[in-house]
DNA sequence: TTATAAACGAGACGGTACGTCTTGTCTTATG
DNA sequence: CATAAGACAAGACGTACCGTCTCGTTTATAA
């Protein structure tokens, strides 16, 4: 068995020199894992790649896991971010579409992919992935707080669900109207979800 | 790089002795992946557990993808196979409850998550990933031909979408509430399809 | 700190490919012990110089220590081994010549040296350097027997003790006439020896 | 391979804060050598160790063999060097117990196995090494003086090669009596020598 | 019932990668 | 500005796994 990995300072980000190191490796990265695929991501390779020594790769990143981690969320860049407003539908599309967005790059989704086959079994990626999912959910949240809307898990789910399947499971572009059919289906969720606490409340009275 | 593998015939079903065989790794293997995860499924472990050679192994399944798409086409049992039928929302449930159930279980999980991360850089996962779903539409559509319905690319995503969403991503128990909501949801979006086709239709005649 | 090797089967000398090999990597690392040392003689370079995988060397040594140990027992051919006899001066300066001869070459007496120095901290080295020791004296033992001399711990330190300071301290040849002064040495010291129990023996009676 | 080693300037032993560094340095390494072996005394571990840089153990001994040197020649106080004397006896037993107490030490014994490995390939620990065994020589030849006694190479490698030989590869207590029987014999052979001379000194009359 | 073909066990081998360690140099920040 | 902390390149270590290749042995099918 491989032994556990010594628990050990990860390089300060103040330093210069460790800032270009690290950028250049997260380039080469980027640029290699849609090449060669998670697993095909070695530090080996990397590290030649990047002319840099294997150790130094290491130093910054004592896991595979942490590197990928990195690169999901020091994305390129996506755009414009959406914008918190009062209509529901503009502000959830503009959400969706940022999603889809960051999602598309193919490193990225590597990244996803790769994190979260391995969250069954390693508990870092299984905590990374829910505090990925978690930030994203409290950023729309944020979004939709002018509206007076809060989304909770399930219907958080609805919304990104069928995106995220497209993405990575049917493995086909996403297109505005696909994105606008989720939409709609959403809200319309949302309505009866109102309706229903409505009636609940009226009920109650 | 690894060198190309050699494309070798593999065992012939039909004898009696690979069929043991065969049947004792994958038992092995179903039983190993949720433990150590795909990337740790390796032959050396598979074969030591199975009291099987690694070349006995490479036999039978010339690549890992192979191995895992196995287990993933032979998965446990799934119980009632749901029925054809004319409420298009009792089908759809059902459906919908045997895919959660074939998806819950842990090496299935583990197996389709490899597979699917790997697609991107490994044209046979890819190939056996579109397989899978396109099968598994088919096998709706074939649930739902009394009904009268027959679903398209969109429309499928919108149902599946959420549930995997919910297994993979969020990683947490799909209820059979959950279920409703989605199905719900879906019946309201077959609707909006018919009434513009039908609209549509009454437009152009 | 590195994990403890695990202990593993060693190659079976029967198999003629495994002597080969074997074979080979002995010999590149007898030429090589010379010229860059015990420390200098990586299993890296070992390997790539024999043309072999690093792998295949920790398959049959999984220690340098083991891999000096063979290079000494299995030194290069000697000329021809003294005989026993009843002359103990001819016996004696024959075993020492011997032993100067099998000294003097140069991986040899690389791989003793080391063994020696590792000796201190590392037990296998420690049990092999002693066993080493007990084999020559025992062989020394045998060819003496005619003689009715028996050599203790002192008297065999005494005999090889200058030579093989001569060759690894003071790190010269080791001249026919040298040997001779230290057998006539000796030869005085055992009557010394015979005297003294002798007398004893006279007293006790 | 490693880079050449850049020459570079060795503290002033004159500076009293160098003079702690480096005594703090030494105490350490030789607690630590027969621990862990002269090539398990890093300069990493030693400088961990010492509480102090890398670099500064650099500074003080650019080669691990300068090290060495060293702590063999400041080893720790042997007690009471022996004095001149006319009595051959009494000062070989003398200078031969010296050499037993100052190898005796465990952090010496490595320190002189380690360079005594490496002089074959080391020129620098060959040189060492030399001018370490012509020291005792010379000192012995002073100690003998008023004796008019004056060793040569033979002679001096017969009187403290089975004392090493004790040492450093039977790897047992050189005790008062084999010293005593080692001298014993020396001084039979300078008779001889002696003996022999003369005779020659006579026939050549 | 015995060939004969295939599957299988055993394991050596060349590779690649892993995660760690040490060494010697070089950069950066700090006193 | 001299010195520390420590990042870095280079490379070895011992291990694991991979894919291939013998070579015998066992099992199953066919003659």
């Amino acid at each position: 068995m491989s032994s556990t990995p010594v628990h050990r300072r990860r390089p300060a980000l103040s330093n210069p020199r460790v800032q270009r190191t690290r950028a250049r490796i997260m380039a080469i990265a980027r640029e290699l894992l849609p090449e060669v695929g998670p697993t095909g991501l070695s530090y080996a390779l990397l590290a030649e790649r990047a002319e840099v020594t294997r150790q130094t790769v290491y130093r910054h990143w004592p896991s595979r896991a942490a590197l990928l981690l990195d690169l999901i969320l020091e994305g390129p860049d996506l755009g414009d971010y959406p914008e918190p407003g009062s209509d529901v539908r503009v502000v959830a599309t503009a959400w969706l579409k940022s999603l889809r967005n960051g999602t598309s790059d193919p490193a990225t989704r590597s990244a996803v992919l790769a994190v979260t086959a391995h969250a069954d079994h390693d508990s870092d990626s299984a905590q990374a992935l829910a505090r990925l999912i978690q930030d994203r959910r409290a950023a729309l949240n944020v979004l939709l707080e002018p509206a007076g809307v809060h989304v909770d898990d399930d219907e958080f789910t609805l919304l990104y669900g069928p995106v995220l399947a497209r993405l990575l499971i049917d493995r086909e572009q996403v297109t505005d109207a696909f994105v606008n059919v989720v939409v709609t289906q959403w809200l319309a969720l949302l309505d009866r979800a109102g309706a229903a606490s409505r009636s609940h409340a009226a009920a109650g009275s």
